[in-house]
DNA sequence: CATGAATGAGAATTCATTCAT
DNA sequence: AATGAATGAATTCTCATTCAT
């Protein structure tokens, strides 16, 4: 079952992610969501307000979840650590609207809640990072004590590159079918290969 | 010297990195170049073909470095990628508004013509890549063959990433008046100590 | 009574047989209409589909006219078309700006929508005078079985033409006031006295 | 030899046919040319004059060879009248491009140079008409004395209305590539009966 | 709750013409 | 005699938002 509003954001997400903010009008969104172009007022008040509640519909699951790892005492911080990671990677491949989205945002820097969310996201990243590695390096599981916020730029900047190259690798490569499947779970390989150096991680034989 | 559309392309490269081109109106950019608002038309023909020359103006110049760089016959395969990396890395420090619009409109995809010269641009990097990697693998320099397209997912998308958080970072780390300055310094060892470990490439003693 | 888009229309109709399309602004037609600019796209989509809502606008009730003559057995051909011929003059003398207006799109042949109807409309003049000189002359009322292209163009073209130079023929013959009334009742006689001939018809004693 | 002012006039001449005079560019002309655009108005002032600049080059001509025809004491009234038919029907066909200008400036009166022209042909025509009618009439060759503002009309009429459509009726009427020279004979004879019966002439057996 | 007509500001672009060279 | 860069006004159209119903 899906809200009016639920529909609406829905809508809007798919055009803001296929054409921009910008150049994506409140009428096309009516049209696409078949509503009338009065009700994103009337639901969300302006354009803008519309993509903050875009933001606030995507944003609250993913901040959760990364928080409720951290809980898990049956999981060593290597294991906490890849599960965010998972969880990431599967987050932007199924969000992939969404983090387009995003990734504008990140960039633009114009409407202050979006601002604000995003910083959140990052802090809550960050923080989350830090209680695992120090975890992890207290327990002598990690050899090194790498830089967080390097750590963050490369899981997210490799992923959102990744992810938004896929079409044109799978070109480049001359990829079949299977191309994006295979991609991401060598992606996912590649990250954490990454990171086991960059923690000095060793896998138990 | 610049020359007037040299003058115009300057500040629509302003103007498109901090507002975004869809929001970024020629009135804008002809009042900050300080021309009449036909001049953008009578130069480049129209908004779109401006964008075009902006890149124009800015793509060649990377592109033949790199490809130089292959050609030096008395650097071995680490020390080209090395210096490839440090370019990458001075050209995205020093042309932050170009970098901005470029990740735009890598995300877009709008325009056929700026498509292709990113497309290029990505090949030209793949390929030189491959080459690098190839020799060195051959000449005992590096243990691994890893692929090339995540080496570069990883040194771009880390790159932007961390261009883009550096403020944000800045306050994080409630950094000083030369947080930038060391922050790239890091980014260069964090880059490198990963290509290190990718293509088990070991320094000398 | 008159709609907002009739409204918009009429004052369009005569903006554009004054000043011609191209040269009448949507600007002059709000003014004259006494309604925003903006109105035009809302009702109409644009400038050009103004125009076709104009020709869909007048030329629906001329084709539906002259089918329905056709029907009518009480009449023989040559009163048949007789009728045909006085209710053109008629329609032309009315609906002068209409007229104009389609005179020149009959030769600018730019709108597609607008050619179609033009062909249209000569189409169905084309089978309805074919109908009716056939008739005529099987029934032994017309002797002659002229080409209805010629009787069409002559027709049509004598009615504009004598049309267009109203005003100049008053100056020329130093007409009086009651001028124009006289002047379309001799061109009727003008065009069925030719019409008498190319048709071989003679009127009974 | 052609002249670079009507090199000029011959090019903007074949675009004002196509697309009409407003919605011809100055610099259309001048690329059509292969002149620059300030030539236009270096020779002719302005992209008005230069529309009376066609007028002036076509105009002229044509008034000269119908005032010469009166002269000619070796014809007759009617051989006279059907000499300048002759004349009228094979210019139209051959300036096709100008005249369809010129029915355009008939319709839209702007220009007063251009409308004074236009008068002063028409008023050539009227009076050769007058003049020739008469001396059939008093020579007993004509019997009717028909209203010559209509015979030009019907005259002037029927040809620009058949020269519009002559592309239409090839359609509708299913023609094969000699349509056209065929159209244009049985126009002359069809407008040359028409006159005949206007007038009362009979061809002496 | 919901509509859709109406608004007015602002968008990019095109235009004929001018003027210094 | 000829150029072409430069101008500024005018063009159509699209936009987000409002408001009476």
């Amino acid at each position: 079952m899906v809200t009016k509003e639920e529909n609406i954001i829905l809508h809007a997400e798919k055009l803001f992610a296929d054409k921009g903010y910008d150049a994506t009008s409140t009428r096309e969104i009516a049209k696409a969501a078949e509503i009338n172009i009065s009700m994103i007022a009337y639901y969300f008040g302006s354009k803008e307000k519309l993509l903050e509640a875009i933001f606030e519909f995507r944003m609250n699951q993913g901040i959760e979840y990364t928080t409720s790892i951290l809980g898990k005492t049956d999981l060593n911080a290597w294991e906490k650590l890849i599960l965010i990671l998972n969880r990431y990677i599967e987050r932007v491949k199924n969000l992939k609207d969404f983090y387009l989205i995003l990734q504008r945002e990140q960039i633009n820097l114009k409407n202050i809640a979006i601002v604000e969310f995003i910083k959140n996201s990052k802090r809550k990243f960050l923080e989350t990072y830090k209680i695992i590695l120090d975890e992890g390096y207290n327990d002598g599981l990690f050899k090194h004590q790498p830089k967080v916020e390097f750590i963050h730029s490369t899981i997210s900047g490799t992923l959102f590159s990744a992810m938004n190259s896929v079409s044109f690798y799978k070109d480049f490569l001359k990829g079949t079918d299977d191309f994006e499947q295979e991609y991401y779970e060598n992606l996912q390989i590649h990250l954490s290969n990454i990171l086991k150096h960059l923690l000095g991680y060793e896998e138990k034989p």
